[in-house]
DNA sequence: TGCCAGGTGTACT
DNA sequence: AGTACACATGGC
C-alpha cells in the first residue's frame, strides 16, 4: 500500500503470472458498470461496495488498483481485487488437452482471449443487470444499468487526473423495493413487467426471503440453486444461471443464451441447439455439453467460448 | 424494411 | 410437453 496520485489514498499492485485483459474483461459483456477513461494508460473505473476503483492497465506488467479504502468486502484492497478478478483461476487450462485435440480450431480462436476473466460480482447487481437483459442487445442493457444507478444509486465523486467525476454506485436491495414502478419502469427501457419483477426480487432480498449468502454455499446443487432463483417472476433458467455464474462464482453453471445456442450448433454440432429453447432442451443441452467441456468449470469455458464467438465470429464489438 | 438482440410469462393445444 | 405471441427499442 502507498499513495497515488489519483486523489485516493490506497492503491495495491497486482502482479500476476500472466496477462489480464482487462478491457475484455470489464466489457465482455457480464459487467455493464465500468468506464473506461483514456490516457496514457487506459483506466477502467466503477463503484463498488461504495467506494471508486480505479483499475489501471499495464498490460505485462500486471494491473494496478487504486480506492479511498484500505479494504473492501471485508478483503485487503489487493486480495479483493484478485477475488473479484478470480485471478485465482487460470483460464489458460481450463481448456483441457482432450479438449484441445478434439476440437483444435476452436481452442486456437479462443486462445485469444486468454486474459479475459470472469468476475466474480455482485449478486444482487448480477441478478438485477441480467434481468434486465432479455431479447435485447447489449446497448440497451448497458443503458438500463446506468439509468438505475444514476436515478437510485449513491453519487460518489472523485477525482482523475485533475479532474473531478462522478460516479453512481449500484443501488441496494432496500433502495430498489422502496422505488416507485413507474420511476423504475422509465430505468428498464419503458418495460413496465420488467420494471415490477426487479422491484419484488429487491423486496424478496430485503426481507430475507431471498438469500444469496445461503445459495452461494458450496454444497448447493445447481439445480437447487437454479430452482430457488426462479421462484421469482423474471428469471428463468437462463438468467438463473446467469447469476450464479457471475454472482455467485460458480463456475460450474452454464447459461445458454441465443449466442450460446449459436455456437453449440455451428462449433459442437449440437442438432438440439437447433430446436426451440424449451426447458427440456436447455437441460438437455447444459448435460450435453458437460460432456465435451470439463463441468468443474464449464461456465467459464463457456463465457470464453461466448466472448470469442461474439468478437471473432459475429464481428460484434459492442460490449 | 425486417430481423436480431445475453428470455420469460401466459395462453393456448 | 410443445407452440405462438407480447414485451420494447436500438443497431445493422
Amino acid at each position: 500500500m502507498h499513495n497515488s496520485n489519483h486523489g485516493d489514498r490506497y492503491s495495491a499492485i497486482i502482479s500476476s503470472d500472466f496477462t489480464v485483459s482487462v478491457h475484455d474483461t470489464l466489457f465482455s459483456g457480464q459487467t455493464f458498470r465500468w468506464e473506461m477513461y483514456r490516457s496514457h494508460y487506459p483506466y477502467y473505473v466503477s463503484v463498488i461496495h461504495g467506494s471508486p476503483i480505479i483499475i489501471k492497465s499495464m498490460d505485462t506488467l500486471g494491473l494496478s488498483i487504486y480506492s479511498d479504502r484500505d479494504e473492501l468486502g471485508g478483503l485487503p484492497l489487493s486480495k479483493w481485487a484478485e477475488y473479484y478478478l478470480s485471478l485465482d483461476i487460470n483460464e489458460r487450462v481450463i481448456m483441457e488437452p482432450v479438449f484441445r485435440f478434439l476440437h483444435r480450431d476452436i481452442a486456437l480462436l479462443v486462445q485469444d482471449f486468454y486474459g479475459l476473466k470472469v468476475l466474480r460480482q455482485d449478486p444482487f447487481e448480477t441478478a438485477v443487470t441480467f434481468m434486465c437483459a432479455q431479447g435485447i442487445g447489449m446497448p440497451i442493457i448497458r443503458r438500463q444499468i446506468g439509468e438505475i444507478c444514476r436515478v437510485f444509486g449513491d453519487p460518489v465523486s472523485f477525482t482523475f487526473e485533475g479532474t473531478r467525476h462522478t460516479n453512481y454506485a449500484f443501488p441496494s436491495p432496500e433502495r430498489i423495493a422502496s422505488a416507485h414502478s413507474e420511476d423504475l419502469r422509465i430505468c428498464t427501457n419503458n418495460n413496465c413487467r420488467r420494471a415490477v419483477n426487479v422491484r419484488k426480487m429487491a423486496e424478496a432480498v430485503a426481507s430475507g426471503e431471498l438469500d444469496f449468502r445461503k445459495l452461494a454455499s458450496p454444497d448447493r446443487s445447481l439445480d437447487s440453486i437454479r430452482d430457488e432463483l426462479c421462484r421469482n417472476d423474471g428469471i428463468g433458467p437462463k438468467i438463473a444461471d446467469c447469476i450464479a455464474l457471475f454472482g455467485l462464482g460458480r463456475f460450474d453453471a452454464f447459461p445458454i443464451d441465443t449466442h450460446v445456442r449459436q455456437y453449440l450448433l455451428e462449433w459442437f454440432g449440437l442438432k438440439r441447439a437447433a430446436m426451440p429453447l424449451t426447458v427440456n432442451n436447455y437441460m438437455e443441452l447444459q448435460r450435453e455439453i458437460r460432456s465435451v467441456i470439463n463441468p468443474e468449470i464449464a461456465g467459464y469455458a463457456g463465457h470464453l467460448l461466448f466472448h470469442c464467438w461474439r468478437r471473432r465470429v459475429k464481428g460484434l464489438n459492442t460490449a
